[in-house]
DNA sequence: TAGATTGTTAATCGATTAACAATC
DNA sequence: TAGATTGTTAATCGATTAACAATC
């Protein structure tokens, strides 16, 4: 999709607040809301709400505000939520489990289609009604079906060279818990890194500076 | 600790990557690096990790770059992990167990004590040696010990509840893997939010959106 | 109609980058 | 000494905030 401006990192960080609010919002039965109310909500002021929504479109009105059902609708088709995603994970050691047990993908249009591991005890078990299937068979698998994110969730030492393998089949998007930074140097996929050790230290230094 | 320049919060998210890269350059023997060297590691231009360190103190030298021990350690230092900090886990379900298993705590000075949940087949066991206690005894065994860090993990619906309660206690920190939003409005802590829809959201808006 | 609230333009603020004197 | 590289000051760039005409 093209937009008139450019669109900020920051921006997009802030969108799923947006759509989290707005989903608080229609839960409470809400219909409509401003870009005062959700500035109050989530601590920003109403001129950066505007901003941000702004950027992609028109979606308020003048003297009314913003329709809550019809916001949500575009917040959601702008993060790209209206298209079905597949999802695979590699690796399930505790992250992989857990990636693949927290989160309600369904809700979102996301699809988990298999994962992966090399451990014998769980090649041909399920996990939260996902199968697991042996890393050797990777390639072949990978042939046969269509992925649009992988989770990656792999012993850190290899991480690199599964991640080169998956950019070599294709994928077009990992999402990296190894706490290995994987630069998109030679890789061709999106790269999200989430290394919570990053986050961990950032609240210890928080913790250790508090005003 | 207090510094010439208030510090943004920018240069905080940079300084956990920054200890990456030296702890990496430390493991290939490298003893001595440049802001050069290290913005090309890391994308970033040589001003900024100058800017960035700069702000902190003055580590470098003129004509030789940092040393690598003593800017390791710099760093540590800035974020607290020079400082001994105890963590308690509160819910023991998969990601209270990922979190457990997942961090080499003790690398970075953290300790882990104890975690809390309330149901009655994990009371009484070890994850990754730590001790899991009935979340019924909580306010006394927080009376007994001092905890810096409270890792959340219990279920959504109770996430604000036992937040709140941890604040009573006089918690200083949560990090929080609750996908609710725990705004430091009503409590006393620093908080650190942990949603992972954000992450695979702005990865999915970047994956629909390729340049 | 009057009041409210948008989208947008202009003003402000802060963060990043560039330049360079200091000096190892 | 000459070359390299810092810390810092100034210049640039971008993001946030404020203001307001448009209009529901």
């Amino acid at each position: 999709m093209k937009y008139k401006t450019p669109i900020s990192h920051n921006t997009i960080l802030r969108l799923p607040r947006y759509l989290h609010l707005l989903e608080e919002m229609q839960g409470r039965g809400q219909e409509r809301t401003s870009s005062t109310e959700m500035a109050i909500a989530l601590g920003m002021t109403p001129s950066q709400v505007r901003q941000d929504l702004a950027a992609f479109g028109n979606y308020g009105a003048q003297g009314y505000g913003y329709n809550i059902p019809v916001l949500l609708q575009e917040v959601k088709k702008i993060l790209g939520l209206h298209i079905r995603h597949t999802i695979a994970v590699v690796g399930t050691g505790c992250i992989g489990r857990a990636m693949l047990e927290h989160l309600d993908y369904e809700s979102y249009n996301y699809k988990v289609l298999a994962a992966f591991d090399v451990r014998e005890d769980v090649i041909g078990t399920e996990i939260n009604g996902v199968p697991v299937y042996d890393a050797a068979g990777m390639e072949a698998w990978f042939a046969d079906h269509d992925v649009d994110i992988c989770i990656l969730a792999v012993p850190a030492e290899k991480a690199r060279s599964v991640a080169k393998q998956l950019s070599r089949y294709g994928m077009p998007a990992i999402w990296n818990f190894t706490n290995v930074d994987l630069t998109q140097k030679d890789m061709h996929c999106v790269v999200q890194n989430v290394d919570f050790r990053n986050s961990l230290f950032t609240l210890t230094y928080y913790l250790e500076n508090k005003t």
